[in-house]
DNA sequence: ATGACTCCCAGTGGGAGA
């Protein structure tokens, strides 16, 4: 079983490129972030030909999120119950025993913003709602743009970086939280490329010469630890002409 | 360098992203 996280940027703009993925990489589960579209504007026929069943909540202009998955999902769940949020940026299920959360999270803009406690506030909504979602699912899956580079070893020039927004030590603390909770960064588990980003900015040719964050990531519950064979980055699509910023995280399940 | 690019909604500019 595979399940991949996307943060496309737009996906009027990427759809094409996401059905090209797709067809390559035929993943169980996909959860997409920043689809920027209302519900009534998302591609659902092109998704359902290729296979994919559609759940989205979006809104216009800003964030919005999806979950295709090849199985149909059940108790889907729309942002964090009991959190009041005007902005699209979580979607859940349950698929073959799974329980798959797919997030953008909040980016913060800086570190002394109002957009910053928003993300504080966002984050601690979070972390409460999986604690609860894991003792009712053990085997759960957290994925998504989190907008937050772990360690400095996500981060290409960490001294330029530091205390910048997504490296700050209240977003690594929230980060080290869902940690603590009972979770696992599935790329760290295995041995990986030094220089290993997520996303690139689109300026100062940043991708060419691989300068980058990784903040995209996959969590999964200490339930799964056994299962789980393999966690990359597939950095191909960032090659594709208009690429998104973010590249896609994949994870394979036994 | 307070930039650089891309997207969106706008409406021939500006906010947001990260």
């Amino acid at each position: 079983m595979k399940l991949a996280t996307w943060n496309v940027n737009s996906l009027a703009v990427r759809l094409p490129q996401v059905l090209d993925w797709l067809a390559a990489n035929p993943v169980d589960v996909l959860t997409l972030q920043e689809t920027k579209l209302v519900d009534e504007k998302f591609p659902q026929a092109e998704l359902e030909a290729l296979g994919y069943a559609v759940q989205c909540f979006g809104q216009r202009t800003y964030n919005g999120v999806a979950l295709l998955t090849r199985v149909a999902a059940s108790d889907v769940v729309k942002n964090i119950p009991g959190f009041d949020d005007e902005q699209a940026r979580v979607i859940a299920g349950t698929i073959q025993g799974l329980r798959v959360i797919g997030a953008y999270f909040p980016n913060g803009q800086a570190p002394d913003s109002d957009k910053f406690t928003y993300k504080m506030r966002w984050l601690a909504a979070l972390r409460a709602w999986v604690q609860a979602e894991l003792a009712v699912h053990p085997q759960l899956v957290l994925m998504g743009d989190f907008n937050i580079a772990p360690e400095d070893r996500d981060v290409y020039d960490p001294v330029a970086w530091a205390g910048q927004i997504h490296c700050t030590p209240q977003e690594r603390a929230h980060f080290q939280g869902l940690i603590a909770a009972g979770l696992l960064d599935a790329f760290r588990l295995f041995e990986q490329p030094p220089k290993s980003w997520s996303w690139w900015d689109y300026r100062n040719l940043a991708f060419r010469k691989n300068q980058g964050l990784r903040i995209d990531h996959i969590l999964l519950s200490e339930a799964l630890r056994p299962r789980v064979q393999a966690c990359v980055i597939d950095r191909l699509p960032r090659k594709n002409e208009r690429p998104s910023d973010h590249a896609p995280v994949v994870v394979a399940l036994a």
